[in-house]
DNA sequence: GTCACAGCTGGAAACGTTACCAGAAACGTT
DNA sequence: AACGTTTCTGGTAACGTTTCCAGCTGTGAC
């Protein structure tokens, strides 16, 4: 049988109470009278009655949506903070909604727009470009976090920001690899024009050599998108232009894993022929052979900081912050010492 | 500066015209003057005005909204699908939104309540028990999909079903298995009680082994949760009260790659020493050192079927189908054929 | 007997939109 | 000149809630 949908009213006329009392009795108020509850309660339960959303929203004029928006396709390393994310924002009894958007959409303006459509409480953006913001944040009237790279102590007005440094955390990657005596040094990495993530962890790249009083040359640098087939395609191309490298580092966990499968089918073992370093920390890469040394973000933590700033920016009118978090970086067997 | 929330009748007063006719501009209805358009479009863009969705939606008495409802933690598998479902119903025009939802979440129920309370036109359900739909799928009144492991051809009145047969395929990683002349076959699987594909992989194991004249003993049964750290647990317990099992199946790719770890960190070479089949067919399967041979679901065609399905559904109020799709052995570097 | 007050209830006005209806104006056609 | 017809427009009743306000009863205090 398929209930027909049922209105308020409805229930009032089969409870025999009015619909304001209906109404009262379905969001808990206190004024009302056992009989009603039960009466009422019975009448709903029979017929699986539930509020029109749509309705009350209007008439509330908010909901308790908190908007997620994920900037680009899915990959494995957001995914594992969505899910945070949405966890931690049900906990305190909001309700999350993810939207994911084309890599090439004006995040800005769509969130705006999202949000004002939704009315919702406020919104979490993953992966946008903090470049973008800075011009057109004040499209967004509701409070918003935006989780990304950072560089300098920015402040806004509200909207307050979680990240990591990435410059510096891609600049402890290459350390690493110099300090274990690789001369050599291959990088996988995104567009830098095109994506602002990429551009600080290749500005920090630079600066580790330069630091070591070394050339960084751009013929090291090879271009894919953060896919493992693109990331597998870049290896190949890059050992066939620099064959004689020692060291690879790779933009994302999930690149890394793409370069070394085109390592091993070009017969090079790792980290014995090259040495591999990530970015990430994803789980996975402790479950590759070999373990994947890499660059940990702490994943949970941008998920909760996020989502506590948020809710408090919303429940108590908190002013915006700015939190960077610290990275780690996670010793596997993918990279190993050189002697000369 | 923040643009305070303005109405379709502020508007109507800015730009000198009717109400309806502010309302027939921004839906594009064909009745209305050039001018018309351009005043109120001026308007609109000046204030960066937007609809209010709850209003409209209510009026309207249905939404765009396509419910995608996913039972479980994220998981690689379900994220790519769910990815490729989003972008089909977008492209026809509709809205998708993702629940996540528990495991232990009365599915059913939730489902119905969601889809009532949001006015949705239709979900997908990812991942449920068919089981609980046989006896409660009457709570949902809008058309839906369940996408799933699938036995037999039932067919329901509103609910159509998208899935392969889990029990062949399983049957088939094991004939695998046995064809390349292992006997000693080790199962990693889910909770056959609580999981119903674990369930139906089973007994399509079971079936593989009864079909070649062999016993299948419960000792080689591995419980774990589809997660890496559980197969890597998983298999190492195994292996270490059956030390001489040449073969490993893992009901999902994820798993496969949580034993390899562990039978890599056992010292057991892979394939040489132990052979490992997975299920699923995620691409990093293909990356994974060695490559992993896996049951290759189609990912791709059933987001596909289901969306396609669901969308013919709502528009062409046409029947309830049932789909079951093929699976394909994927060979990697993971199976090694035994002599005897 | 009046008053204050609590506990409970129903009526009705919003919330912002859409869609129906009616009507005005302009234009052809007979 | 009378008429349909097309093109455009504005008024307004819904849609299903919540919430304010007012009213009714019963109770206890003076």
């Amino acid at each position: 049988m398929i209930p027909k949908n049922m209105t308020i009213k409805d229930i009032a006329r089969e409870s025999g109470y009015s619909v304001s009392t209906v109404s009262r009795v379905l969001n808990n108020h206190p004024d009302v009278s056992e009989g009603a509850k039960e009466a009422v309660a019975r009448v709903v339960e029979q017929n699986r009655f539930v509020l029109n959303s749509m309705a009350r929203l209007l008439k509330q004029q908010q909901s308790t949506n908190i908007l997620i928006i994920v900037k680009g396709t899915m990959n494995i390393f957001f995914t594992k903070i969505v899910e945070k994310m949405q966890h931690l924002i049900s906990v305190h009894g909001y309700n999350a909604v993810v939207h994911y958007i084309d890599e090439d959409d004006d995040e800005v303006r769509l969130a705006g727009q999202l949000c004002r459509e939704r009315k919702s409480l406020g919104l979490i953006f993953l992966g946008g470009n903090i470049e973008h913001f800075k011009q057109g944040f004040d499209q967004i009237d509701q409070p918003a976090v935006l989780t990304t790279t950072l560089t300098d102590e920015l402040t806004f007005d509200h909207l307050s920001l979680v990240g990591i440094n990435d410059a510096d955390a891609a600049q402890m990657a290459i350390d690493y690899l110099l300090d274990h005596g690789h001369r050599q040094i291959g990088i996988i990495g995104g567009h830098t024009k095109s994506s602002y993530i990429s551009k600080q962890r290749f500005t920090g790249c630079r600066n580790s050599f330069t630091a070591h009083g070394l050339d960084f040359d751009a013929s090291q640098y090879q271009k894919a998108n953060f896919h493992l087939d693109s990331a597998y395609r870049a290896a190949k191309e890059l050992m066939a232009r620099k064959p004689d490298l020692t060291a690879l580092f790779c933009m994302s966990d999930v690149m890394a894993i793409g370069a070394m499968r085109a390592l091993t089918e070009l017969g090079k073992k790792i980290p014995q022929d090259v040495s591999v370093i990530g970015f990430d920390g994803i789980e996975l890469g402790r479950y590759y052979n070999p373990q994947l040394t890499t660059i940990a973000q702490p994943q949970m933590e941008l998920a909760e900081e996020s989502v506590n700033l948020l809710i408090d920016h919303i429940e108590q009118q908190s002013k915006a912050r700015t939190i960077i978090l610290n990275v780690g970086l996670t010793e596997g067997e993918s990279v190993r010492m050189i002697e000369h």
